[in-house]
DNA sequence: TTGACATGTGACCATCTGGTCACCTATCTT
DNA sequence: AAGATAGGTGACCAGATGGTCACATGTCAA
């Protein structure tokens, strides 16, 4: 599996999405903050969390007996610039809302 | 399931991802074109085509017994402008990139 | 109008995925 | 040292997913 793979199949499920959003809006946070913001055992989010991890999406530290993850926004920018870029141009954009209408006349 | 949701789940999969790139490449293809470029039968193509319709990341037009098959980067750059963005930001790539220099000092 | 061609459907199967649980280890606190 | 707290592991299960096939429909061309 690649690293675009792997970024793309963590990014897929909204329960990881949420997971990074709530690090989004505040980094460090352990498993058992995270748990408590989530309908979910502890058992259901590691695996969530460990899924980010290896997808380089989240990166971790552990303190005494807490581990604290944070955010890492590197990957996501990566396949954003040489993968979704190309599909979101602003020509390419153009084009499409021009298709739509000419398909809406019809 | 939300809009969201089926766009990540469908971009998801690499045999989609590249379904895409071949009809960013030459738009307008049908199922047995795209289907000569894959190595799967007619019918995982297929399953893979209703996928990406459903996430509206594909719109068809039939011309008699043919399907061509259209790229529409709308969705993409829907979710582009609203989820990836915010993770994108120079001010967060920087920090970021800070972050990690600290790390591996440490 | 018959045969070839393009696409569609439903059943089926193996594997992956999301989630839980019983049990375990490590660390802190008193 | 003992109890409480934070996290980790492996087995297990139901349902989703990715893929194939037999069969069927619609369309074109001679």
């Amino acid at each position: 599996m690649t690293d675009d793979d792997r970024v793309f199949k963590a990014l897929a499920d909204p329960t990881r999405r949420f997971l990074l959003d709530l690090l989004f809006a505040r980094e460090g946070q352990t498993l058992t903050e995270l748990e408590s913001a989530v309908e979910m055992t502890r058992y259901g989010v590691m695996k969530h969390l460990k899924v980010l991890e290896e997808a380089d999406l989240v990166v971790t530290r552990r303190s005494g007996r807490e581990k604290l993850h944070f955010l890492n926004a590197v990957p996501i920018r990566e396949v954003h610039d040489r993968w979704i870029d190309k599909y979101t141009e602003r020509h390419v954009a153009a084009l499409m809302d021009l298709k739509h209408e000419l398909e809406s006349e019809s």
